[in-house]
DNA sequence: TGGCAGCCATGCCTCACAGGCATGGATCGC
DNA sequence: GCGATCCATGCCTGTGAGGCATGGCTGCCA
């Protein structure tokens, strides 16, 4: 006896046909089915069918045995998969963390890195301002931070990428009918400024126009790159903000460029050193190709 | 995936070693079993075993399996077995009653009787003195009972043999010297009587010996054959109890027949007419074939 | 260090039997 | 009575299980 009789057995003892289970779900000839069955029947010792013109009926024995039959293919099949659940090695988890409004560029790039690991790896993604993504890094709360350098005993960072500065203004602003602008002909109290949460971009271009002996007074301070475009478009006043929110910018907000040498600000890959993670170890050793990519110009 | 995969899996599993699996559990060849649990691990996708110079260990994966494996192959056999129980009609419970020494002779015959029916008989056998043996019949705690005819309204008799009486005395009795004994040589006082559990046999010999004339006064009697026999051997008197107890005797007990027309007791088969047993049934209904063959000198 | 023993793996061959096609027998419905 | 449907049986072919011979690796001992 082998687990095809009671595989035959259970088929047929469902269909109530020999016909239709050959047909249908063993997918073999009639004939050879017979012969099966009658050789399980044998072999038992006992009549597990009655045989009419309109197909078979389980006797009692057939009844007793197909109980059990449907317990022994079920432990067959679960033998398997308990096998391939143990041979499996568990999924490692790892975290990334991305100032929001990064994770549409930096997301893509990482994922496409791990490709084939990705099956492997039990991947959990967040966004956050800037601080709090290297927070989250310093506290072991996340493997891997993209975000602006913010100065951490426990965080390392690699630099990824030098992103420029540029305006943002309302699309119908006088300044906006100018392919770059001069930070000299912003209105000092129109300008939005910067709380302390994005304070290394405010440092950048606080830095900037100091250098070119421009003054700011401003009255409104954006947290993100949200907030910045929101007020942007409420009180018709201009900001500067790394170029990556370009894509997305709504309809009558637009950007523009800076005239000269344009202030430029790092985006850079957090992590603690002492993270034992193999996927972070593999990303750091592969660092390189991430920013190969992004300066071959892959498509965004 | 067959019930042979596993079969030789577990097999291999509890041995440690393809070799010793091979040869004392399984009875085939090493290859024959290598090639087997390697088609298996391959199905399985992953390996089960750990390969090495003394043999096999199983993997985590192996482990895994095993447990589900044992359990397939033993819902398998449940199979089997349920299907059987569930095919065989149940045991009918059949209980037969002897008078003691009499299941020497009739119990061989009952069962070459029954023969091809035995293997669904629930026989139970017990052997008394004879009357009771009719009191158990007439309960209903017995279904048949060879004995002596003792009249009971609830109880219906066949007669299945007429046995003659014969003398049983010691070996060296002057009496022995001869081969038929003359009732009228019996020494009245040394005669061994009847209790009244051997009635039907009291009243067959009473009968024969006041025929003849001759009177005894016993001292001793007997309840059974058993103890006939021990008060013949301690007494050196002399007895008269049916032939069956011929095969029965000790060394310095021997048997005589009586001269002229030795008188003859009957062994009948008693049973209730209202017993539904078919076994019972099926004993009356071929009761003349046990007669025939006794009557044929079938051997003993 | 070399030889031997023990174990599992691989190559090749044979044969048993699973499976397919054709056909037969029984039953049922029109 | 005929045709449809179902299971059973005969015959044939190809697959794969099992056996023997041999190879490769490891470990132990002189």
């Amino acid at each position: 006896m082998e687990l095809r009789h009671l595989r035959y057995f259970v088929a047929v003892a469902e269909e109530g046909s020999l016909t239709v289970a050959a047909e249908k779900r063993l997918h073999t000839a009639q004939p050879s089915l017979s012969r099966q069955l009658r050789d399980l029947e044998h072999e038992v010792g006992a009549q597990l069918f009655v045989r009419n013109s309109r197909g078979v009926e389980l006797t009692p024995a057939g009844q007793a045995f197909l109980e059990h039959a449907r317990l022994s293919l079920h432990q067959a099949g679960e033998a398997v998969a308990a096998a391939r659940r143990a041979a499996r090695p568990p999924k490692t988890s790892f975290s990334v963390g991305f100032l929001t409004g990064q994770e549409v560029e930096w997301l893509r790039r990482l994922t496409d890195l791990l490709q084939d690991q990705l099956k492997d790896i039990d991947l959990r993604v967040s966004s956050d301002f800037s601080p709090h993504v290297a927070d989250a890094v310093a506290r072991g709360d996340i493997d891997l931070g993209f975000s602006r350098i913010e100065p951490k005993p426990e965080v390392s960072y690699k630099v990824i990428a030098h992103e420029p500065i540029v305006a943002i203004l309302p699309r119908d602003h006088p300044l906006a009918a100018q392919a770059a602008i001069d930070p000299r002909d912003l209105d000092p109290r129109a300008f939005i400024g910067y709380s302390d949460t994005p304070h290394v971009l405010r440092d950048v271009v606080d830095r900037y126009l100091r250098d070119r002996g421009v003054a700011v007074s401003p009255t409104h301070f954006l947290d993100g790159f949200a907030t910045g475009i929101s007020l942007v478009a409420s009180t018709g006043g201009v900001t500067l903000l790394p170029a990556y929110v370009e894509p997305l910018l709504p309809t009558s907000v637009v950007s523009r460029q800076l005239t000269g040498n344009a202030p430029v600000i790092e985006v850079a890959a957090g992590y603690r050193a002492d993270n034992p993670s193999p996927v972070l170890k593999f990303f750091l050793e592969n660092i390189d190709q991430l920013i190969a990519a992004r300066s071959a110009g892959a498509p965004r």
